[in-house]
DNA sequence: CCTTAAAAGTACTAAACTGGTACTGTATAG
DNA sequence: CTATACAGTACCAGTTTAGTACTTTTAAGG
């Protein structure tokens, strides 16, 4: 489907509502409750984010989750990286070497690998810090962005499909701007 | 997962053997007997393709499938937009309006729209027919390829003679170097 | 006509994956 | 010593995906 699972999604969202007071330290469940998601997911998230050393953690009364280093310094791809348990690539045998037997002689294989290496290089042009922003500043990758018009403008030439149903309430995920009573840690 | 799913893969992988002589019918059982992948699947694949015009199909007794364009002219991108039936997006959120109620104040929307935009250029940058070369060329086109005429007749004859095994199973797909008892319709 | 080849359409099922929750364990502040 | 908060594991239900089967329609050719 070419989406980012919701957990990734989640991962995200989070950290970049973290990059707003980069200094403090946040509890699983202060973040729950500002961000609108149930407690244990963002719970899981969060150990998995550890785990891979986005966050570092602090046990026990007081304790709570700090960025491990500049919110500048983390990608999406980063927290793709850690959330999505398979290796980065769009396509299973262009993801990892040794998968398929025909490796050998796939003559597509070379032209996914580099699909996949423009479309890293994009996620990695973002940091959280950028996503945190209100979109104006941040040019977005340093790199790569073809020079082409802004991707905004894509014409509506192509048609929506199917009718996109899932009605849940929140999709993704959303950062509702900053609530006074998101004290977190105090 | 950030994967495309295995139906676009087999997609692709189709296209671009068709793009090996693209002036030529291909029955969906002889690229299937060619691509080592099932009738039913093939036909599936193909039957959507049709649906999107990306090829054109011909009923009855030889009748078969034909790219629709010049394979230069058909990008990795309108692939997944015929095969993958939610609309493009990272994120579901950001793939189309109104499915989330928070739009209005969220603050990352924004910056996925954006991220989808230069993902989405990576992806149109290539077309069926790069995917079929031996990936020296190409040098991934910067985006949109000009959308003037196609320069004609270009050889296509990437005959490379393969051994093509075939036993294996294959994860993804695989072009195994076309075959030469691969006649399709004679 | 009649037969045959081939695509179109519809529907179903098994398997895999995802997202969410529960429960139990461990560390730390006060 | 107790309350708080993270860590790890396991499980389950809902959804999605991939593949198959069956029926219908169209066209060519004898
Ligand atoms: S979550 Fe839907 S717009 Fe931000
Ligand atoms: S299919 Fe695995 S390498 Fe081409």
């Amino acid at each position: 489907m070419l989406r980012i699972s919701k957990l990734t999604d989640y991962g995200t969202l989070i950290l970049a509502h973290m990059a707003g007071s980069p200094e403090r330290m946040h509890s699983a469940a202060g973040l729950a409750e500002a961000l609108g998601l149930g407690l244990p997911t963002v719970s899981k998230v969060l150990k998995t984010l550890g785990r891979h050393t986005l966050v570092t953690s602090q046990r026990g009364a007081h304790g709570g989750y700090l960025l491990s280093r500049p919110p500048t310094q983390i990608s999406v791809a980063d927290v793709i990286d850690a959330l999505e348990d398979q290796p980065f690539g769009l396509t299973e045998c262009s993801a990892s070497a040794g998968v398929c037997g025909m490796e050998g002689e796939c003559r597509i294989r070379d032209n996914w690998l580099r699909i996949n290496g423009v479309v890293r290089q994009a996620l990695q042009g973002v940091s959280v810090a950028d996503m945190v922003h209100p979109t104006s500043g941040s040019p977005f990758g340093p790199q790569r962005r073809p020079s082409g018009p802004d991707p905004g403008g894509e014409p509506a030439a192509h048609r929506l499909h199917g009718p996109a149903t899932l009605g849940s309430r929140m999709t993704a995920a959303c950062i509702p701007a900053p609530r006074a009573d998101d004290q977190e840690i105090r």
